[in-house]
DNA sequence: CCGATGGCTTGATTTGCATCAAAGACTTGG
DNA sequence: CCAAGTCTTTGATGCAAATCAAGCCATCGG
């Protein structure tokens, strides 16, 4: 429900491409054919003519402090991002200054399909630490979509599996309880570090607890106390933002087992 | 938040093409650029010989009873579905059964979208009233996109459109109170209806008490009976299906008072 | 006409999570 | 090193919505 599984193994996205000294961030010339993390965000299966044309959606590299906003609600949209390094949140406020967070972002990913419709953001994009994104203007991906069909049917692949994740995050926040929420962030979290190369079984949390429950409905007590349960069972550990899953098995048992009490 | 602004005024969709007698359903040809929809589900300002090309988008008409599916949950993805008439939910299922609804989707809008990513619908589709939908092969839609950049763009932006509501109804699931939650569908159901040439004040629902309640994550006893307490407090009138809103603006400052309390 | 059915309303009770509150743990900077 | 700030945990209490339950209303088919 919350998937994003990948078709191939992917190496570890540890590796980066150093700037040399004194250039200026958005101005580097990066190569996706050269990129380890071609395979998350770009199609696969191109020809070599087709890959040399890929490298032109992207046009520079931006880097985001910790802290810091990619992109921010009202401002004009020009650009999709693809996560490089580094870990994003999006999240969406109202008027009345009520917060919520859409989404976690990690490497491989795209942000900003959101800005699409109206040429304006409608959410704020902010880093939870240091990283870096490719800057891919979107005029030049619709340009170049037009002429390479695997980046055409990458693009709306793309937007879709973003649809489909927004509808079992809403399944999730209809429907479920906290400890239903949690094992299913927890377990779609795993899921994703691991396609990257990362542990099954260990992780750490790039986000506060408060961040968490506002992604699942929920406040930060309920989050921790939740957490708190779990390590009773014997089914995580807990050492601040470290954890360990003990029993995975555990965790898809909660998500499954609510029609039967 | 739940937005489907439209840019201009739309005439009422209440005038059918007939279908000549004894003519399949499915085999009937229909031009986009005759229809009084075309502002709702295609791009605007194209030239004429565009326009011919649009036409081609549309491989078939297809009627859909009430009570019966367009797509269900693991068919095949092969095409995106404009509806002419009728009156659409879309929702997801777990496996131990718990169900909720994504969303309703009315004349103009389109449905389809999350089968892009794993060519397999992720969703079903269920018609609420005798309804018809055109058919739009998706291959055929990529290859004409890539001649008719405002198709191109508009695909897009109906994707974009969606992953923005859907942002939308995470906030309000993830923060609402039942009265805002169902403030918040009301003034949206209106709000469409309303670009649709329909009236401002009155609307008849489509769903049950319990449809609503899936989608605003809520029991259909708690939509009932905000529904009441709205009642009491005069700002709108229920019969049955039949809903009047006395009162929008009591409905908006229900929406933005929260942080006030 | 009547009985059956599906949808809706309303009341009584329970409960899961929010809220309020306080204190502990870790981080950062002087 | 201590002080201040941020994040987290845990406990006590309250409340909004779920659950359980009963009855009403409209529709439909025999």
């Amino acid at each position: 429900m919350l998937d994003h599984t990948l078709p191939t193994f992917i190496s570890r996205p540890d590796i980066e491409v150093k700037a040399p000294a004194g250039t200026a961030a958005h101005s580097i010339k990066v190569a996706c054919s050269n990129c380890n993390l071609r395979e998350l965000c770009m199609p696969m299966g191109l020809s070599p003519s087709e890959l040399d044309r890929i490298d032109e959606v992207v046009a520079s590299r931006r880097k985001v402090k910790r802290g810091a906003t990619l992109f921010r609600n009202g401002e004009k949209f020009t650009s999709l991002y693809a996560i490089r390094t580094g870990f994003f949140k999006t999240c969406v406020t109202t008027e009345d200054g009520r917060n919520q967070v859409t989404g976690f972002q990690m490497a491989g990913e795209v942000i900003g399909l959101d800005g699409i419709v109206n040429d304006i953001h409608t959410c704020d994009a902010i880093s939870l630490e240091d990283a870096e994104v490719c800057v891919m203007p979107f005029d030049r991906i619709e340009e170049l979509s037009r002429e390479v069909n695997a980046l055409q049917h990458h693009v709306h692949k793309i937007m879709s599996r973003e649809i489909v994740r927004e509808n079992g995050v809403m399944l999730l926040l209809g429907s479920m309880r906290a400890e239903e929420r949690l094992a299913a962030f927890l377990l779609n979290l795993m899921q994703r570090l691991h396609a990257r190369g990362f542990s099954q079984s260990e992780l750490v949390l790039r986000m506060t607890r408060e961040e968490i429950g506002s992604y699942m409905g929920l406040k930060l007590e309920t989050v921790s106390r939740t957490f708190s349960k779990f390590v009773e069972d014997g089914i995580i550990e807990v050492k601040q933002r470290q954890i360990r899953i003990m029993n995975s098995d555990a965790l898809r048992n909660i998500l499954n087992t609510k029609g039967d009490c």
